[in-house]
DNA sequence: ATAATTATGTACCAGACAGTTAAATCTTGA
DNA sequence: TCAAGATTTAACTGTCTGGTACATAATTAT
C-alpha cells in the first residue's frame, strides 16, 4: 500500500443510521421487485451509496434484511392508516371515508402491497408478531370498531358483521386491485385499471360496502 | 396412423406425453411453492419419474417450463369453472350460487391461486394471450352477462353495473381470502380462516354481492 | 436388417451468488 | 496524541444451480 493509495480515498463522515436507512431503502425495492429468492444482495450493494460488506455487517444475511424491509413497510404503512381522523363523520360517512382512503392508499403504496403478496407466498413465515406491529394492526380494528359501535347505537349500520369481517372485507377489494391488476388486465383487458376505470372501482367498492353495511340483516 | 401404430404405442415402454404430464405436475407443484426464482430444477428433476436432461429436452429451460405450468393451470381451472350450469335459475340465485361455488373452488385450488400470485409479481409477463385461454376468460364474462342481462329484464338486479365489473368483485374477494389468509391471519388472527370463519365469510360474501346487486341504483 | 429418428440417462461444467477475509481508513474519547 | 473501536473496500471462497456434452437405448421407416 503506497502514499498515493491512502490519499485517493476519499474521507467519510460517519453515518451509521443513514447507512442502514439507504440500504434499507434499496432492499426495499429490491425484494418488492423481485421477491426473496429474486432479489440479488449484489445487485442491492451495487445500488447502495455503500457496499455489500456493510449490509452484512448491519443486517448478517439475506433473510434477515429481508425480514427487516418487511416489517420496516409494515410500520409504516400502518402508520399512515392510523393517522385517519374518523370520529367527526356520521358512522356511514365514516365508513365510506376509511374505504376511499383505504383503496387510494393501497393504490399509492404498490410496493407495500407486492411485498405482501412476497410474504404471504412464503407463508407469512418472515412476519414477526413484533409488539409495534401487533399494536397497530390492533388499532387498525380498533377505530374500525368504533365505527360500528356507533353505527350500532344509532341503528345506521347492522350489528352482526364484526369489524373484523368489515376490515377483511374492505381489503380484500382494495388489495386484489392491486396485487391483481397485470393478470386481470391482461386476461380481461385494461379497461378497469385506467383513470376512469379506477374511479369507478372506488365508487363501486364503497357503494358495495356501504350498501351491504346499511342493509337490515336477513337473518 | 395405422391400427397397427396404434396397438404398438399403447404398448411402448418410451412414453413421452406421460413424462411430460409428470414433469409439468411436478413443476407445477415446486413453482407454486416456491416461485419461478426460488424453484430449483434440480429438485423438480429429483421428484420426477425422469431426469433433468428430459426436462430440458421437453420444455427448453426454466422460464418457458413455468410459462407452461401457468398456461396449463390457467386451462385446467377455467375449464372447471366453465362446467358450471346456471341458466335454470333465477338471476339472484344464479349470482349466488356463482358466487358460492367461485368461493369454494378457490379454496380448493390453492396451487393456482399461488400460480396467479406469482405471475402478478411478474407483472403478468409470462401470461401468454393464448386463443384457449382468452376463449375460456371470455366465456366467464359472458356467464356473467347473460345472468345481469336476464336479471335487468326482470327488475331483479341493478343494471348499472357491467359483467366485467361484477366479476372484478367476486373475483378479488374470492381470490383475497386463499392469497391472503397467512399475513392476514398472522396478523389479525386465524378465526377467519377456520371452518366455522369461511362458512361465515362465505355468506358474508354471497350476501355482499347479492345485496348490492339488487340495491337500486343511487344516482 | 439397418439406418434414421426419437427418447432417455449420466456425468459434468461454467457462471452466479451468498457470504467472508483481511487490511485499511476514519472517528471518538481519554 | 493515540489506542480502540467503527466503518469501508476489494478480492476471495465454496457451494449452488441452470444448463449441456456425450453416450445409448427404443421405435419407426426403408
Amino acid at each position: 500500500m503506497t502514499q498515493q493509495d491512502k490519499t485517493n480515498r476519499a474521507s467519510w463522515k460517519q453515518n451509521p443510521e443513514a447507512v442502514q436507512a439507504n440500504i434499507l431503502a434499496v432492499a426495499t425495492e429490491e425484494f418488492a421487485e423481485h421477491g426473496l429468492a429474486g432479489a440479488r444482495m449484489d445487485e442491492i450493494a451495487a445500488r447502495t451509496r455503500t457496499s455489500k460488506r456493510m449490509i452484512y455487517y448491519y443486517f448478517t444475511d439475506k433473510e434477515t434484511l429481508y425480514q427487516r424491509v418487511l416489517e420496516n413497510a409494515y410500520r409504516k404503512v400502518r402508520m399512515e392508516e392510523a393517522a385517519l381522523e374518523l370520529a367527526s363523520l356520521s358512522p356511514p360517512d365514516a365508513l365510506r371515508r376509511l374505504v376511499e382512503f383505504t383503496f387510494d392508499h393501497h393504490c399509492a403504496n404498490e410496493v407495500f402491497i407486492r411485498l405482501v403478496m412476497i410474504e404471504n407466498i412464503h407463508k407469512a413465515k418472515h412476519l414477526s408478531g413484533s409488539e409495534l406491529i401487533a399494536h397497530v394492526n390492533a388499532s387498525a380494528i380498533d377505530s374500525l370498531a368504533q365505527i360500528c359501535d356507533r353505527g350500532r347505537a344509532k341503528g345506521s349500520l347492522r350489528a352482526d358483521i364484526s369489524p373484523l369481517e368489515l376490515h377483511w372485507q374492505i381489503s380484500a377489494l382494495c388489495f386484489f386491485n392491486v396485487s391483481n391488476r397485470f393478470t386481470f388486465g391482461k386476461n380481461f383487458g385494461p379497461e378497469l385499471f385506467e383513470a376512469s376505470g379506477q374511479q369507478r372501482l372506488r365508487t363501486i367498492i364503497a357503494d358495495t360496502i356501504l350498501t351491504f353495511m346499511t342493509a337490515t340483516a336477513t337473518d
